[in-house]
DNA sequence: ACCTTTACTAACCAAACGGTTAAACCATAA
DNA sequence: TTATGGTTTAACCGTTTGGTTAGTAAAGGT
């Protein structure tokens, strides 16, 4: 692992863990193991480091979200694939949503302008889809931002309040991975079940 | 208003707009139009400044919830009651979920200790409520815990996760709205066709 | 009239911060 | 052997940060 490594996978779990404003330039250093100079002679400030983070974290994701948003199977499959893919994932990397969705918070200006990326994960086709089914009576009426909506919710919600949920309901850390497995499948069931004609 | 209150409103601005470590006690004076020493003689600290302010945000929602969770109600009714006024309540302060998610993820020590307090909200009369209707054959068989989390992630997830949605779902501020009030009778209806024998 | 308390501020401080610099290190090619 | 160019560091710098201090002014009690 090269220095670059060092440092960029040292910045991943600091800004993870901190956010971009509680993470200490120092402190990432720390944890590389290298000099603090060393950052800014690899990537040039804070700003651009955690952009460097940002950006990969979120290009892991999107690819796999547009493979199945757009390809030919139907919306039923999608459903099922995507739950089980996007859950698969986020078991390997729990850091993520909350990551994504504070710093969304936090710098909204940002997100928007890697939001407009051609990469960025994009439903239209889906949404177009989800009508086609509807108006051929595949699928129950409903508007289909709402059904994205609910997809998105049952499956990303538990990981970005993780550390809540943990709390409220009393889980431990394996019954809580334990849960997430099966919901793997359920969501889809569930969903489908309550959409289908 | 009070000079106080005046700290108090402007630390909530600032504090849910950058979270902890983003926030600065000047922004905070400025933002309420007084000396930053103020802050100091109010509030002793950051810390505390922001734990009153966390503590005030928290303590709003948590006897809401725990009036339905622990109501006389069926089980059918308490989920159509508690989306219903959850959702009506974050409509009103929509800065809540991502703030206190965020908080969750940087300060986990601090939020736990917060949710051994007595006045947290408690699921527990309502998981043993739903064990209950399921052996009565109200219920479908399933793990209680799974039936919150689906009704916490279709209620919270919207809002906690409202920027990221927003850009990728690309929706505008009021057709979000729009989407809000249809999913505070819709996301009951949805729950209870899928759970019900 | 005289103290005491409360509300408030300007000026200040030490520490922490992101970032820079100049020199040292080290491989390799001339 | 020595020059070269990329890599790495210790030391430093200017600024920002949370927090303190010393003091002012008005209010209230005795």
């Amino acid at each position: 692992m090269n220095t670059e490594e060092k440092i960029f996978n040292a910045a991943r779990t600091v800004f993870q863990k901190k956010g971009f404003a509680g993470a200490r330039m120092q402190e990432i250093a720390d944890e590389a193991g290298i000099n603090k100079a060393m950052l800014h002679y690899c990537f040039k400030n804070k700003q651009l480091l955690f952009e460097a983070v940002f950006m990969n974290a979120f290009g892991q994701l999107a690819p796999q979200i547009n493979a199945i948003f757009n390809s030919n199977e139907s919306v039923f499959e999608k459903i099922t694939k995507f739950t089980h893919n996007y859950i698969s994932f986020v078991i390997d990397n729990p850091y993520l949503p909350p990551f994504v969705i504070q710093e969304m918070n936090n710098n909204p200006e940002f997100v928007m302008r890697f939001l407009n990326h051609e990469s960025r994960p994009n439903p239209s086709v889906l949404i177009a889809q989800i009508e086609k089914e509807i108006e051929a009576g595949i699928i129950k009426p409903l508007k289909p931002k709402q059904l994205l909506m609910d997809i998105f919710s049952l499956t990303v919600f538990p990981f970005a309040a993780q550390m809540l949920i943990k709390g409220l309901v009393q889980i431990s850390e394996s019954e809580f991975n334990e849960m997430m497995e099966e919901r793997k499948t359920s969501i889809a069931t569930q969903i489908i079940n309550s959409i289908k004609k």
